[in-house]
RNA sequence: GCCGCAUUCGUCUAGAGGCCCAGGACACCGCCCUCUCAAGGCGGAGAUCAUCGGUUCGAAUCCGAUAUGCGGUACCA
């Protein structure tokens, strides 16, 4: 063990971060580490830090961060500490947040690494390294770095600076057996020997890599419980080598399972759906996509599955954290947002309704946008319908329309023949328009319907069918009655006539 | 290849030696409710707890080996 101590022995509450890297939007794995760190520090009273990693000049860019970020926040994942944003001014004692800010820091690291000669440059060219891997890989043995600079003198390394050569900077990984207590995994430990040798930590155009950066800035930072991806065990004890070189305090170590593809393998933009802006898009909120991550590899051990971010927080457990990855089954979190969207107050449901209606209307589906009010009036009927906010329109949709399409195959009851739905529409008709116009309700026009269905000998499934298509253009709509009332006297009638009409040039 | 990690119904999971010849949920099937579609209620099917061996009076739970899977092995993160 370390005789520096651990920064986690202090008394201090935990300090965790989300360290995302902008070269692609936010991913579902992403969310779902954010999620994690999130959920410890507000158990445990923590800190939670947001830390842009961006030495990928490559492959960062502006619209990822933004991505990110926002994807971030509309989970409700807000962090303590983090990057400024549009125009906010960065928030936490360890600015900047932003690794390309953090430069100097680096080189001030790596100067002491490389002074205590802990580190040293490497001039390798990109082919060397390469006929290295061949040859090793003819052999059959591990691919390593075969220490070809590790002794370079003085006068050597100026030789080849003089020529130009820019050197990288390897960090020496010595000898013998790195080991740490993983929080969910327990006792982990990894001979160096199967590191691949001395590893790069500063490219040779100056720029720091991951595992170096990471490392100095957790711990600058004083992130005391490192939570992040199983894909990331593995080099854990490069980390800890770097911690100690640099004499820092080791944090804790928290590996969460993987979210997997449906084959089991790490869940990837190939295989999977894994841009939460896309599941944003169709209409999932929040509470459901929190709900469902923080159940990929963690239970509370009794049978509550419908938790709020906030019930969740308060039961949340580390070390309850599973091992073993976890599939991403759609099908799930589709129910679990049936669940949440039924549980959302009217006001809510309809806010958040409102961009996917208007999305109807900008891809032509809908002629106008409904109201506040009647938004509120079907509310009671559409909520248990909809799996996803963007269901409404496939829902509702007609009620926003000038006209359905009518189409005198389903028109006609699959019991009936065409003259009995000319006949059965033109009744149901005038008994619809018999109803009152001022008050027009659902129990006024159901008893005088199905009468009409008794007398006439109908089945009242399919007068009412026949009513529906008619009126909807569809086969499944919300009940009968309530439609009729959500789209008013006049529209029914004249979609009834539009019907018949239909019925009579067939 | 090497190293590491993992393994309970198709999927997410409960389970930390006897309460388990394994419980819940999603999906699936059936019934009920019912004007369609949902929602809801009830019920069903679905796991020799990866395999083998050991410890123990007793193992899904402890130990070992094996198998399989996945992850890592970059001057990516």
């Amino acid at each position: 063990m370390t005789a520096t101590g651990s920064a986690s022995d202090s008394a201090h509450a935990p300090r965790v971060r989300i360290a995302p890297s902008p070269t692609g939007p936010l991913h579902i794995g992403t969310a779902r580490t954010a999620l994690f760190n999130y959920l410890y520090a507000r158990h445990t009273g923590g800190t939670f830090v947001l830390r842009l990693e961006d030495t990928d000049q490559a492959r960062s860019s502006i619209a990822y961060e933004k991505d990110i970020l926002d994807g971030l926040h509309w989970l409700g994942l807000n962090w303590d500490e983090g990057p400024e944003v549009a125009g906010e001014a960065a928030r936490g004692p360890h600015a900047p947040y932003r690794q390309m800010q953090r430069l100097p820091k680096y080189a001030a690291a790596a100067a002491r690494l490389l002074a205590a000669d802990m580190a040293y440059p490497c001039y390798c060219t990109p082919d060397e390294l390469d006929a290295d891997r061949r040859v090793q890989e003819e052999a059959r043995t591990p691919p390593r770095y075969v220490g070809r600079c590790a002794q370079l003198t003085a006068d050597e390394r100026a030789a080849r600076e003089a020529e130009g050569r820019r050197g990288a900077l390897r960090f020496r990984v010595g000898t013998g057996l790195v080991a740490f207590d993983d929080v969910v995994r327990g006792r982990v430990e990894i001979d160096v020997a199967n590191l691949g040798g001395d590893f790069v930590i500063v490219r040779a155009d100056g720029l720091p890599l991951y595992h170096f950066t990471v490392v100095v800035d957790d711990a600058a930072m004083e992130i005391s419980h490192v939570i992040r991806g199983e894909d990331h065990l593995s080099n854990t004890p490069k980390h800890v080598l770097l911690f100690r070189a640099l004499g820092y305090p080791e944090p804790r170590f928290a590996h969460l399972p993987l979210i997997l593809n449906p084959d089991r393998t790490k869940m990837s933009k190939r295989k999977s759906q894994t841009a939460v802006s896309d599941y944003i898009a169709v209409g999932f909120i929040r509470e459901a996509l929190v709900n469902y991550l923080a159940l990929l590899g963690w239970a509370t051990g009794t049978e509550e599955e419908i938790l709020s971010i906030d019930e969740i927080v308060e039961r949340f457990d580390l070390e309850a954290v599973h091992k073993g990855g976890a599939v991403f089954d759609r099908e799930r979190l589709e129910w679990l947002n049936g669940q949440w969207i039924r549980r959302l107050e009217p006001d809510d449901l309809i806010d958040r309704l409102r961009p996917f209606i208007e999305a109807e209307q900008v891809a032509g589906r809908i002629d106008w946008l409904p109201s506040d009010g009647e938004l509120r009036a079907l509310l009671p009927v559409v909520r248990e319908r909809l799996p996803t906010l963007g269901a409404i329109g496939e829902l509702a949709g007609f009620l926003w329309v000038r006209s359905v399409p009518i189409d005198p195959a389903v028109l006609v009851p699959k019991r009936w023949d065409a003259a009995t739905a000319r006949d059965g529409l033109a009744a149901a008709r005038s008994t619809i328009a018999a109803v009152g116009e001022v008050t027009f309700e659902a129990d006024e026009l159901e008893p005088p319907l199905r009468a009409l269905a008794e007398t006439r000998g109908w089945k009242v499934g399919d007068l009412f069918m026949a009513i529906r298509v008619a009126i909807t253009g569809r086969t499944a709509t919300p009940p009968l009655f309530d439609t009729i009332v959500a789209l008013g006297r006049d529209r029914t009638l004249e979609r009834i006539d539009r019907a018949l009409e239909a019925l009579a040039n067939a």
